[in-house]
DNA sequence: ATGAAAGCGCTAACAC
DNA sequence: GTGTTAGCGCTTTCAT
């Protein structure tokens, strides 16, 4: 069942077909229907590879992320893939396993389908790789990492502004003791979350205190040791606000295994809004970061990027906003 | 960058360079360390799409899952593609979400990518899309739903098996009064978790009744209203199972809502396993299913049948398992 | 508006 | 063990 039977069968050149298919071209009106019922009829499905072959277009776009089973990136992937096809495109995921020498792999399966696009929501890169496809002309878009050029989008996470929003709710509980777990400082987002944090506090007129400036690793466990630490300084904060959401269920635990309260005697701040958050006891105060927009706005950027003349890349801003639940309350008088 | 150049350059024809890229037929020492310095000094990458064409398999799997935001999916994307990629396969990833009618495009998607498979873990299938698929001889692996039959294969998962452990683990903690919540009698494996429920209290030799079988609906307000329920007999349960974690946690919602307390008057059972089931309060106790295999035996039953003469589908049985955490304790005295 | 035909890059059958 | 070459099914000039 090829273009050639369908041709046949309408009457028509097996260019017809394709401009009736592709509808690239305007064809009269009785031979389009034609081609239609034969189509139906013998119930065709163009094969995509032959048109790849033949136009150079793969309408394919990869999706390279860390970890499918890590709960941020579902609804990126969710989001990536709808916004995909209702544009016609394929899309192929890739998971590195946060494992730097599975990117390589990742990026050969992308140049060897010859994807029109790549989206790469991991912060480990190496730079020989993006060349790699850069050099292809390939677009990319990276969430949050490295710098627009020639072929290279960006998606900005503005995380200054929901700082600030949970900063401020804090202040209006009365907190001015405040401190901060990040996450690994090996990880770029994780850094960008912690300047952000010490930014926002410093503008805000608080006091900053780099004993308040803890490091964690975005696990649970780095949460809970990180807690413990601060539980143990002679002035402990009232309220403290983890790098993410895992980070901040630590902490929890920490705090009710000292025999303290959330938020009745320190209050909690999560980061990302996983969908845990939600059902945690207290359910997560935390700082969205607006993932399905993250998964759309990618898309976007590469099909863009490749509609476009020249190769100019895009910078795409998304800001985060403060979703306020129950592990945040009054400070302790 | 094609074949073509690499064999110019190596001195050999298009065919030798195939050979050895894909190993096909032994190729003397020296050519193929010549084609593989071409290979690499010219960064050549083969084309999948041209390879497709030529060979007629695409090296590439589908999978049509509801909802990557599903917890339930991620672990079984994860693993599919795991396990895809080790045996240099592609992924095709089509959501449903839910609608019967998206289904037709995922089927077109697979169809026109000329996928070597289709592992459809919905249980949502219209049969005349099946039948599209099953008539071009695509390999198909459904979970816990269908028969097999030719190109048709079953991942088959054997509920039983967790849920005779958990009613022995609620007998020996003293329960007698066992009461079940199910998921919407509309989902086949809903009905299969229900049913597995009354046969396995039955041979427990418990006593069976029918104002202990509620209908929930897999989410947490079906949980809720279902366990309002319960809790309103004149005879309420000592303990209750729910068909799936949501709906357990909305049970212990209503639970903590009456003033009483998980498991101390009333034990939980959830059943899945999903992630953020040990972060509740209290964590539950629940039935495993075991995710990654079921993703792993996906693959293996569609890779299989491509490599197998003939036709026959296969079935595949999984069991499940009782992890036990601290929603159940022993009966109110 | 439509058709003819030359690729696209690879595989596989065949010949040697 | 290696080369030659005819497809695979489509798109896309180039004519008409």
């Amino acid at each position: 069942m090829n273009i050639r039977e369908v041709a046949k069968k309408a009457g028509v050149s097996t260019a017809t077909v394709s401009r009736v298919v592709n509808g690239t071209v305007p064809v009269s009106a009785l031979v389009e229907r034609q081609v239609r019922s034969a189509i139906k009829s013998l119930g065709y499905y163009p094969n995509t590879h032959a048109r790849t072959l033949g136009s150079g277009r793969s309408h394919m776009y990869g999706l390279i992320i860390s970890d499918i089973a890590n709960p941020f990136f579902p609804d990126i992937v969710k989001f990536f893939e709808r916004i995909a096809v209702e544009h016609g495109q394929e899309v192929l995921i890739a998971n590195t396993d946060y494992q730097p020498q599975r990117m390589q792999v990742c990026v050969r399966r992308m140049l060897e389908r010859r994807v029109d696009g790549v989206a790469i929501m991991t912060s480990e890169m190496d730079p020989k790789l993006v060349q790699l496809l850069n050099k292809r002309g390939i677009p990319i878009v990276f969430l949050d990492t490295g710098h627009v050029g020639p072929n290279i989008s960006n998606v900005l996470i503005d995380y200054v502004s929901g700082i600030e929003q949970a900063i401020e709710h804090l202040i209006s509980f009365g907190h001015q003791r405040i401190a901060f777990v990040s996450g690994p400082p090996t990880l770029a987002s994780a850094r960008t979350r912690s300047n952000a944090f010490a930014l926002s506090i410093k503008r805000k007129g608080l006091n900053f205190r780099a004993d308040y400036m803890q490091i964690g690793n975005h696990r649970i466990d780095g949460g809970q040791s990180a807690m413990a630490k601060l539980l143990r300084l002679r002035q402990p904060p009232t309220a403290v606000m983890a790098s993410n959401d895992l980070t901040a269920i630590g902490m929890m635990r920490e705090i009710r295994a000292a025999g303290l309260q959330v938020p009745g005697d320190i209050s909690v701040l999560g980061f990302d809004d996983i969908e845990i958050s939600n059902f945690l006891q207290p359910p997560l105060t935390t700082i969205r970061v607006p993932r399905a927009e993250i998964g759309v706005s990618a898309f976007n950027a590469l099909y863009a990027a490749n509609r476009r003349r020249g190769n100019a890349g895009t910078e795409h801003r998304i800001s985060t906003e403060l979703v306020i639940r129950e592990s945040t309350g009054l400070v302790k008088s």
